[in-house]
DNA sequence: AGGAACGGGTAATATAATAACGTCTCTCAC
DNA sequence: GTGAGAGACGTTATTATATTACCCGTTCCT
């Protein structure tokens, strides 16, 4: 087996953080969209860990460092701005979001979930979007998105014996 | 490429109702479950259709048909029934349920969803189970369970030219 | 008969997402 | 420079989805 995953892995996750963040604004940068402060404090917070972190997660956290108290749209706007860019990703068996990470080319994850340490991490597998596509196509079904979350355990959390 | 399924073509979809509920009774028996009175009721409001059904649009059919309004509860408890005995799924990414197509053995169906229709059809294919487990497995995850939903055009629904 | 287990009613609450409307601020053509 | 339009965001309210807690009656087993 090959190694596991950053995200399964301890590592300095400030690198991820600063990564992603200079990825989005060179992106954004390039495509002429505003990463605003406030798009740019979610995308943060989303990647703040590699796990899948709710709306109202978020929320709170803005709250809580703003003193008044943000209200939905306000996270909701920001996220969908992230979604339609392609900086995050929506995980939709939890209802939560999580830092995409290959942001440079438009692409739809695949992901998986440790029900222990709830890191999720993101997968780009053709076999797996063929074997979908082409399945599909064996009914008639023509893909046009594919949502694909497997819970597990990941690498660190299976008992060493 | 094969028959489309039944599910995105026109057919007795009574048969489909009444084969599911027999099947489901048969089941029940065979397991000493107790298929209750309301228990059968939503699963049979669930095989209304070849489309996942909410549970705030089963508990309307029901309170309409009952004259006291049902409560939440009431249903999702008939639905955490059906679905711990594999009688129906859940469709996470569009917060519904819809009747399993193979209760008699355990699995976790994919679905492919048409945008158009918006039936579900069951797809069972190891094929791409098995990729999964297999990219899986490269990273070192421990697969335990696939939600694997596609959004799509049915062979119905595709304009004929 | 006694009592545990189960099914289900009811009220309240938690969590997730959207609608509708207003205001401010950029940017760009002129 | 200036005004028109678009975009970003605040605010309030509402809708959609799901769960908790508590109670009561029935069933089933002894």
């Amino acid at each position: 087996m090959t190694q596991a995953p950053l995200a399964s892995r301890p590592h300095d996750h400030s690198h991820c953080v600063s990564h992603a963040l200079a990825e989005a604004e060179s992106i954004c940068m390039r495509q002429g969209l505003r990463l605003t402060t406030l798009r740019k404090r979610v995308l943060e917070l989303v990647w703040a860990s590699h796990k899948p972190l709710g709306a109202y997660d978020i929320l709170g956290v803005l709250s809580d460092e703003d003193g008044r108290r943000a209200a939905p749209p306000t996270v909701y706007r920001a996220l969908d701005f992230l979604l339609e860019n392609g900086l995050v990703h929506r995980i939709a068996s939890l209802n939560a979001f999580v830092g995409c990470s290959h942001p440079e080319h438009a692409h739809q994850g695949q992901f998986l979930i440790c029900r222990s340490c709830n890191a999720a991490i993101e997968l780009e597998q053709a076999t797996i979007s063929n074997a979908i596509i082409s399945s599909a196509a064996g009914v008639g079904f023509a893909v046009e998105s594919q949502t694909v979350e497997v819970v597990g355990l990941c690498a660190g959390c299976q008992e060493p014996a």
